[in-house]
DNA sequence: CCAAGTTACGAGTCACGTAAGGATT
DNA sequence: AATCCTTACGTGACTCGTAACTTGG
């Protein structure tokens, strides 16, 4: 046992670096990050090579672009980090505003359908009949991000997780599970499986497939849960609205899986999902709430429902 | 309900904007700053402004120095940021670097004494009879900073806490409670209340004490335990040593508090603290642990105890 | 009046864009 | 041959330091 002297040095990994990394790792191509961020592709790739040549390890592959080992490591960090950065902007650059008039709830589709969102916002304009409200509807990552950044105060995501629920997965952000509701498989009525109680969803691994991974959970995803290979894409559906999708599982061109409380009361047949046990939950997101706000009493409305 | 387009503009906020930042806030000086980051006043002033026009919110009061309420704000965001950052680049750092034949220990004084550390390094040393164990005692910021940045591999700190525990102040790092002790107050032998069986803090308020912020909580932290306004310093300890602390403590010049661990079996006069409920606890911290590295093995050493 | 932060200004650096150069498919 | 990343190089912007200025105790 030594006595200690603390010891400090230079410290280069700027944000802006991260910026690049992340939007290069993330479009696997430097030239699209420059057209993204607004760089040459020259600038990109001189900003990736700081980067490197600072940490000292190669962080990307090239031709094709993937990460490394160490890439997907920092991939890791500097999601959050830069998360962050716009929670810390957001949440300072708020206070020279005035109390916020309005409140902009953003929500994935399948969020803004399910969940107590439509009552909880009757109850909270019949409270404050002046308040002007926005929702918008846009992809997890979108919504995400836009909540980080300020632009909207609040967000509802959803996703699939077992019963047994950790996922907070950015910690620069809260996150409140609002609503659990179980999944199923929606089918043409024609399909052999139409009518039966419940399927276990490794039996439909090798089924066609829908990949609508703007409305509901890609299909790797329900490949991890599933545990087992498949699920594989045999149409796909890049829209955003959830009627369309299930109009076009209906009509035969391939499985998709949603929450129950997604799908119309009569008309439409689908097959509970029994095994594995997965449920469909919407968190609630926000950053930091101020006293009072129609963020908070928005939350507050949501909150105690199961 | 209306679909959405995402947004994405600059993002100017940089890293070293933020280190300055929280120099100057913490030290409460422009000059004092430029000292510590090598930088002339002027430079110093100059990042504050250049974060400050960004942001569009005065984050400093000048003369005295002291944060406004963004300021504050903003410190929480870039302490924790600045933290982070760290462990994202020792992580990728120590991907590069071979299995570490080396640990380091970070330890603050009363942590390093209390605690089965001495054991679980006996333990771990009889299994791996060649690791070179160096075990560093520092202040418990620059313990967390150190493990932060990988120059400790792991570390220990401790502090007082309510027995229901929250205590995981930074989310970039992870911490365990390993174990828990009461507190006392060492007396010199001719006090009044030496001998009594237990005592409650605030009966102290108004008592001589002994600021030793290197070794155990600072006074404001027991002021706020205690729930009381006193506990006036009347007397200032700067080193790390704990048996110097509780030999001044004997002898008279004011009181201090102190895990009932971290006292000589005899020849001391203390007395148990039995309310408010408190305990020291000590914590173990680490980042991402390698499986099979050193550090991961004292940290199954140190896990499984009380 | 002194300590401490701000402002002005010049200099050096650093990072970007242009353009040419490789490499891989 | 085409695409995509890298390298070379010149220029412009940015940030730092010096030094004069200002302000508050």
């Amino acid at each position: 046992m030594v006595s200690c002297t603390s010891i400090s040095d230079a410290y280069p990994v700027e944000a802006q670096l991260l910026r690049t990394f992340v939007a290069v790792a993330r479009l696997g191509s430097f030239s699209g990050a420059a057209v993204e961020l607004g760089y040459t592709q020259a600038a990109i790739s001189q900003q990736i090579a700081a980067l490197e040549s600072d940490l000292k390890v190669p962080l990307l592959n090239r031709r094709p672009v993937s990460t490394t080992e160490a890439g997907a490591r920092l991939l890791e960090h500097a999601e959050e980090l830069l998360l962050r950065l716009d929670v810390a902007r957001a949440d300072v650059t708020r206070m020279t505003q005035p109390p916020a008039a309005a409140l902009v709830v953003g929500a994935t589709p399948l969020a803004a359908g399910s969940s107590g969102l439509a009552l909880a916002l009757s109850a909270l304009r019949r409270r404050r009949p002046r308040l002007d409200v926005t929702v918008q509807v846009g992809a997890r990552a979108n919504v995400l991000t836009s909540v980080a950044r300020g632009e909207f105060d609040v967000g509802l995501t959803d996703g699939l997780t077992a019963p047994g629920d950790p996922l907070s997965e950015f910690s620069s952000l809260t996150a409140v599970g609002i609503s659990q509701a179980g999944v199923a498989i929606v089918l043409s009525c024609d399909h052999p499986l139409a009518g039966r109680a419940g399927l276990r969803l490794s039996d439909l691994a090798d089924a066609r497939w829908i990949e609508a991974s703007d409305v509901t959970s890609p299909l790797s995803e329900i490949r991890r849960l599933a545990g087992v290979d498949g699920f594989r894409p045999a149409f796909r559906y890049d829209g955003s609205d959830t009627m369309s999708l299930i109009r076009l599982a209906a009509a035969g061109h391939g499985l998709t899986l949603l929450p129950e409380t997604a799908l119309p009361p009569t008309g439409i047949s689908a097959v509970r999902v029994t095994s594995p046990r997965v449920v469909h939950r919407v968190d609630f997101v926000h950053g930091s709430l101020r006293e009072g706000s129609p963020a908070a009493e928005l939350a507050a409305l949501l909150a105690p429902r199961g």
